[in-house]
RNA sequence: GCGCCUGUAGCUCAGGGGACAGAGCAACGGAUUCCUAAUCCGUGUGUCGCAGGUUCGAUUCCUGCCAGGCGCACCA
């Protein structure tokens, strides 16, 4: 895989995984690399490379182990750290250094630390955290991409928020951002939804609940089908009339799209999400033909059991099928036109798609099939895959009817937030608001603390708990901060920030000066999971000092400081939070 | 059968080759004349699936095996 150019600059190129730190840490990384060069037969790449950060911070903020060294030198690795310890020249950055068994250890100048960290959070605001690696480049994200005429579950949850967060991610980098979503408005289960609605259809339950009622039809139509095998032929039939430009079969296709589509909007809006594009499948149909011919004429294309594959056992893959026996086109076709396109249209630097990870083989076919049609650009087509959400009883199936609506999942989360409300502080004003913003915050937030891989297990309990590790957890440090805030009716003239040198405060500051690090490593990884841990980290992080240091009581100067402070930590979990796509209420 | 993914505390999961492997939940015990108790503090359990290998050092990298999940041509 080909690191993007920002990321070049950022040393993200070197094949091992540098250890670095945030931007601040980066300047004492700097210092520590600087004291130690001449001191040691190492260059200041690899030198850099070996520093590592402490396990406890009671035994500083890096470490230089001697190990190599030692063998080098063919000496016992504790002796050269206390050796290294007395000959290193003194230096403002750093309170102390000392060896410990093989280590020797920096600590950092805590007031410095706290002085240029808190600054800088509260002169950028909204900006910090933000970079300008990707300035200038494109990066196409496809997500969420729900199924015309089948219920938005929460399975479709996962796409739309990983890549939501995502979307998010790249753009706080400084990278233009292209959201499509590709709906899955075509394709042969329009057929069978045809089949069902001309069989059984009724005008009126398709009006009042139109995605309900196609779902019914829907399964209606595998349960049947089980029995009358025909059906299934009848269906195919269809769809190649729809392909064909049938007026009856578009008509209808229409009609199933619009009704969807506009349910789909209703969900995005609750979720806060947006699109730059809902280029569906079928906004392809119009250049499959060409597409085709594009690949026939690389001569990659040949006839196998009566369909126009493109063979693929020299990568050892199995067969990308461009059309089936009947003529129809299918997925992969359309999502080869797709990329194509994109491509022509957008000039990407990266596109990635956040697509589950059941679909891995079609998305190594896919780019299989692009590289085979030479375009270099295929190395910069990721597919950035995610585990199911599970049942205690299986994968939830939409033919099977097994499925948990989303909508149902926002609106209890929803309703339970509202009922904690009125229960611990009943009289806030625009409960509906907030009890929104941390229900709906819960759900997404329960998705993206998992490593995206993982599979999830759905859990009413744990769907539905506000506790520990979870969006309102977040949220209610922020509203206290900020409650903090508005008692504090005059806000300081003048802080100084380096008073912050108590443990607690400097737990806080060593968490804030790391954000930026977080956003270019969950970026790097596709992994917004990074990020949601890192906001609870905030989190617990201010909650233990909110209980053992007070603000508003302290005596002046510690008072204004630690305002600062807590201003800086409110800043970078409203930034956080929003990196998830997930509000902040200010009161809760 | 082949391919991909996963396997860490009772449960759900973090862990960027290094110093005694960490959280949340659940359990129990504490903290509210004090900035929102959706909070905080304390109490403890691990053959890091198993076996090899690379390394000064492996939960982390490699190989094999075991278990679970997903996928493997006319669905998406």
């Amino acid at each position: 895989m080909k690191p993007l150019a920002g990321w070049i600059l950022f040393g993200y190129n070197k094949g091992k995984k540098e250890k670095r730190g945030s931007f601040f840490m980066q300047i004492f990384r700097k210092e520590v690399v600087g004291l130690l060069k001449d001191l040691i037969e190492m260059d200041e790449h690899e030198l850099a490379m070996d520093l590592e950060t402490p396990p406890n911070p009671e035994m500083g903020d890096f470490a230089f182990p001697c190990f190599k060294l030692a063998k080098k030198r063919r000496q016992n690795p504790a002796a050269i750290a206390a050796d290294l310890a007395v000959k290193l020249p003194g230096s403002d950055y750093f309170e102390r250094i000392e060896a410990k068994g093989p280590y020797l250890n920096f600590f950092c100048n805590r007031r410095l630390l706290a002085k240029t960290t808190v600054e800088s959070i509260l002169a950028q605001g909204k900006a910090y955290g933000q970079q300008e690696v990707g300035k200038g480049q494109t990066i196409v994200i496809d997500f969420s991409a729900p199924n015309i005429a089948k219920p938005f579950g929460v399975g479709h949850l996962r796409s739309t928020v990983i890549g939501n967060s995502l979307y998010r991610l790249y753009e706080a980098l400084g990278y233009n951002c292209v959201g499509i979503n590709h709906l899955g408005d075509w394709g042969t289960q329009f057929g069978k939804l045809i089949v069902a609605y001309l069989r059984w259809g009724d005008e009126q339950k398709l009006e009042k609940e139109p995605i309900t009622y196609l779902y019914e039809l829907y399964v209606r139509f595998h349960r049947e089908a089980e029995k009358d095998p025909q059906l299934e032929d009848e269906a195919r039939a269809w769809f190649k009339k729809l392909e064909d430009g049938d007026a009856q079969a578009k008509a209808l296709w229409q009609r199933f799209r619009d009704l969807s589509l506009a349910e789909f909007k209703r969900i995005y809006k609750l979720l806060e999400v947006e699109f730059d594009s809902y280029q569906g499948e079928s906004f392809y149909n119009e250049m499959l033909d060409e597409a085709i011919k594009l690949i026939e004429e690389k001569g990659l294309t040949s006839i196998s059991e009566g369909a126009l594959i493109v063979d693929l056992s020299e990568e050892n893959l199995p067969p990308c099928l461009l059309r089936k026996q009947d003529g129809a086109t299918l997925y992969a076709t359309r999502d080869l036109c797709a990329a194509i396109y994109r491509q022509r249209q957008y000039n990407f630097a990266k596109m990635l798609y956040v697509v589950g990870a059941d679909q891995s083989l079609h998305f190594q076919q896919l780019f299989a099939v692009l590289r085979k049609m030479g375009y270099q650009w295929a190395e910069d087509c990721v597919h950035v895959p995610f585990g199911l959400i599970y049942y205690k009883e299986g994968k939830m199936s939409t033919r099977r009817g097994t499925l948990v609506f989303l909508e149902d999942v926002l609106t209890k989360a929803t309703e339970l937030a509202k009922e904690i409300i009125r229960e611990k502080n009943p009289g806030l004003k625009n409960k509906e608001d907030v009890a929104r913003q941390v229900g709906i915050g819960a759900v997404i937030f329960g998705d993206l603390i998992n490593d995206r891989i993982k599979n999830i297990e759905f859990d009413w309990d744990k769907v539905l708990d506000f506790t520990g590790e979870t969006a309102p957890y977040v949220q209610y440090a922020h509203a206290r901060i900020c409650s903090i805030l508005r008692k504090a009716d005059s806000w300081p003239a003048s802080y100084d920030a380096t008073l912050l040198t108590n443990e607690e405060e400097q737990h806080v500051i060593r968490l804030l000066a790391r954000f930026s690090d977080v956003i270019i490593r969950a970026a790097q990884t596709y992994k917004p999971s990074l990020v949601a841990r890192y906001v609870v980290d905030l989190a617990a992080a201010f909650n233990s000092f909110y209980h053992r240091c007070p603000v508003l009581q302290a005596e002046e100067a510690s008072r204004n400081a630690r305002l600062a402070l807590i201003d800086a930590v409110r800043q970078v979990l409203v930034n956080g939070l929003y990196l998830l796509g997930i509000n902040a209420p200010e009161e809760m």
